[in-house]
DNA sequence: TAGAATCGCCAC
DNA sequence: AAACGTGGCGATTCTA
């Protein structure tokens, strides 16, 4: 393609004309170039606006902070649309150098993102983008360029073309998602960006000597499992030559295993968790081998690793978000994955507000089930809620018969197991599995369970039914998902019905928490507060310790805002406490 | 031998 | 052999 009209802006009095033009333009095309990808230790170098006319190129290396007001008023500004690919990338870097908000976001990684409707297959990189919406193909060997020293006529046009490319893709994307029925969620996700960057250029803050500490514990339990395991599962070994070690197992091997305990008398078809789940009260070296199982995954996934993840610069974390992450919509997060980071006290202890601040841990209540009591419009599942009574509690009584205070703490915890499978599109022989019943009182419990809620029954067959029938599903922004399974094939029908009871409960949860992380960021904008972490229906919030109560009022108050915007027959309800550490007090 | 595929397990 | 949905990721095993 031809290399756009561009100029390049090195001095001050340049600006004053170039912003005149901005300004009056309803969508400016948006990029920087930056010396390195991380924002903490590299500099923006150029920042390129597009407008149809001609590309500015404003070399900020020429210029102080303070000159660049008039520019960076233009950015703050929703009147006009900053059209950016991955605009996180770039809003990183222009709130971290520049001090800036960028405002009136249109992504198109995202945009291109939800045109997809959940296909796993597409791609999303701006030369993909370009070449799959416009049918041009980029030439993005600049890209990894050395954007530090004087720039050569090729990295200018390149800049100038990447800017200026993102004016016709808009046009197009917006034109595609409009005939999806999609700009209600797109203008969802172009509104949370903001949220998503400022979180990741906050941090998480871990102690490394509480962490240190626990990792050494895990590793001395650890050693010791493992080596009672190779004694357990030595006695069935054949007896080496004089002058070899008895043989060790690999014990993290589940082929070796598997072998081993066959040597010992136990034949095994696999070595799963399941599979020995149900072996571990027979034999304790079963019992043993699911413990070391568990602190190798301590050891390998959470353990001396996570530490190489904290940055140089800020000695915090800074993870990597993804916006859309699955199909439904949640976001997810990796080097590290602090969404998945062991429940257990020992580590979640070790994430702790440093020294004169605070956390505050929100989650939403039981969102998934309220969101399907209100699609549902199920009477009694409504008022569940409405009575403010503990759901599993509530459950139980209704599928008893029995009043609230008569419900046993074993027939509470089948209620539990039920509520959350249900979602799930659990059958009889995951309930059997995951409450520990026969399969004949898991089928009891369904048939009560679907009796206590009819409508929750009607409508989950529903969803399902659509999902086979329309191979597709939305969720209450209208986010879409166009399944890839085979209604005809027996098994990828029964998932497809699975997945369809599932995926709108799950995304609409995705779209009210997307909400919620939008209204949280914006409410503690003139605070000494920021989002460090959020994980599917929780955020995290690190503030000033002074502030921890007026920040938490905010929080909680934001994020059932954002839910009572798609819930208006249930109650929407955030538990939140202060705290030192990431922990629900 | 590097990268892909698989297993297994952590989170919500 | 599968089972209850969505992921990330480390270790082992397979494959070009």
């Amino acid at each position: 393609m031809n290399a756009p009209d561009y100029r390049l802006i090195t001095r001050p009095e340049e600006l004053a004309s170039c912003l005149e033009a901005l300004w009056t333009a309803p969508h400016i095309g948006l990029d920087t170039e930056t010396t390195g990808l991380d924002p903490h230790t590299s500099r923006p170098r150029l920042l390129q606006l597009a407008t149809p006319n001609s590309t500015y190129l404003i070399d900020l290396f020429h210029f102080p902070t303070e000159a660049l007001a008039p520019v960076l008023e233009l950015l703050a500004s929703p009147h006009s649309v900053k059209i950016a690919h991955n605009a996180k990338f770039d809003a990183k870097f222009l709130l971290k150098h520049l001090g800036v908000r960028l405002e009136g976001v249109f992504d198109t990684y995202l945009a291109s993102q939800l045109a997809s409707a959940g296909s796993e297959i597409d791609r999303h990189s701006l030369e993909l983008v370009t070449q799959r919406y416009l049918n041009i193909q980029l030439d993005k060997t600049a890209q990894l360029s050395d954007w530090s020293g004087e720039l050569a006529a090729y990295q200018l046009e390149y800049a100038a073309r990447d800017a200026s490319i993102l004016m016709p893709l808009r046009e197009t994307l917006q034109a595609r998602l409009e005939e999806m029925d999609l700009m209600v969620v797109a203008r969802l996700e172009f509104d949370c960006v903001m949220s998503i960057a400022r979180m990741e250029l906050a941090g998480v803050y871990l102690d490394v000597d509480l962490w240190r500490a626990q990792v050494d514990r895990v590793r001395v339990t650890h050693r010791a499992v493992a080596d009672a395991l190779q004694q357990e599962l030595g006695r069935g070994a054949l007896q080496m030559t004089l002058f070899d070690e008895s043989p060790q197992v690999n014990l993290d091997s589940p082929q070796q295993v598997r072998d081993a305990l066959a040597r010992i008398g136990i034949d095994v078809e696999g070595t799963s968790e399941w599979r020995l789940n149900k072996l571990a009260n027979e034999y304790p070296v079963i019992q043993d081998l699911l413990d070391y199982r568990t602190l190798s995954k301590s050891l390998s996934s959470y353990g001396e690793g996570v530490l190489d993840f904290i940055n140089q610069d800020t000695q915090r974390i800074h993870a990597d978000f993804r916006q859309i992450g699955t199909p439904t919509g949640r976001i997810t997060c990796s080097s590290p994955s602090l969404q998945q980071m062991p429940h257990a006290v020992e580590y979640r202890s070790c994430f702790r507000a440093p020294a004169g601040r605070k956390l505050i841990v929100a989650d939403f209540s039981q969102i998934e089930m309220r969101i399907l009591a209100d699609f549902s419009r199920d009477r009694r599942l409504i008022e569940a809620f409405k009575s403010g009574a503990d759901l599993h509690r509530a459950t139980a009584s209704q599928m008893l018969g029995v009043p609230l205070d008569g419900v046993t703490a074993l027939q509470r915890e089948k209620a539990k197991g039920l509520n959350y499978g249900i979602v799930y599109g659990m059958g009889a022989e995951g309930l059997a599995n995951r409450i520990g019943s026969s399969l004949t009182e898991a089928e009891i419990l369904i048939q009560r369970y679907f009796a206590a809620y009819p409508e929750v029954d009607r409508w989950l067959r529903e969803a399902a039914d659509r999902a086979v029938n329309e191979g597709r599903c939305r969720t209450a922004s209208g986010r879409l998902w166009i399944f890839q399974l085979d209604p005809f094939d027996r098994q990828q029908a029964a998932q497809l019905r699975r997945v369809g009871k599932n995926a709108p409960i799950q995304g609409t949860g995705s779209d009210i928490f997307k909400r919620a992380m939008t209204l949280v960021d914006e409410a503690l904008g003139k605070y000494d507060a920021s989002v460090v972490n959020s994980i599917h229906d929780e955020i995290v919030v690190e503030c000033e310790a002074g502030i921890a109560r007026t920040t938490l009022q905010l929080v909680s108050k934001a994020m059932v805002d954002a839910g009572r915007e798609f819930l208006s027959r249930v109650p929407v309800v955030v538990d939140a406490v202060v705290s030192d550490a990431w922990l629900k007090k």
